[in-house]
DNA sequence: ACTTTTTGTAAAGTTTATTTTACATTTAGT
DNA sequence: ACTAAATGTAAAATAAACTTTACAAAAAGT
């Protein structure tokens, strides 16, 4: 799985910190998913999709490796 | 979390068996899933609202434990 | 150039997702 | 009523998410 959480930040202005604590995790949390080191629980992509105001499959992306 | 998988699965004719082997996991998972014993993956999020034919937030809601 | 902020990364630990096996209960078909 | 299919559930095991602490590197501000 792709996503573009590193994209909203910029257009949002949020830092890897702003937004873990807008949706309560850690910051290595929010950096290890920009990384694509794990896929995040549901619970986290439907916050964050609310919080950039798009939906989840704007934000996420399944890849070939799905 | 809640979800709707339950609802859909009706509306396609899907047993949880059916599912779990179009998304790739086990039938215990999915029934899982519908008790809301856990929350699953987003892969797994896009896969089921992928094959429902329907956006991730139309299957899976937020609630106020998250 | 210096200082501060932000990002990358890593190891160890805890919690949670997911699988496997297995069985009991319910539902649907005949 | 009988049978088969579908669902609920549970325990043990494994994999993966997520946290905490900590430090190094890069980027941005002055």
């Amino acid at each position: 799985m792709k996503n573009k959480i590193k994209i909203e930040r910029a257009i949002h202005d949020f830092t890897q910190a702003d937004l873990a604590e807008k949706i309560g995790v850690s910051r290595q949390t929010i950096n290890a998913m920009e990384k694509n080191k794990y896929v995040p629980s549901t619970v986290l992509a439907l916050k964050i999709a609310k919080l950039f105001g798009k939906p989840v499959e704007e934000i996420f992306f399944l890849d070939s490796d799905d």
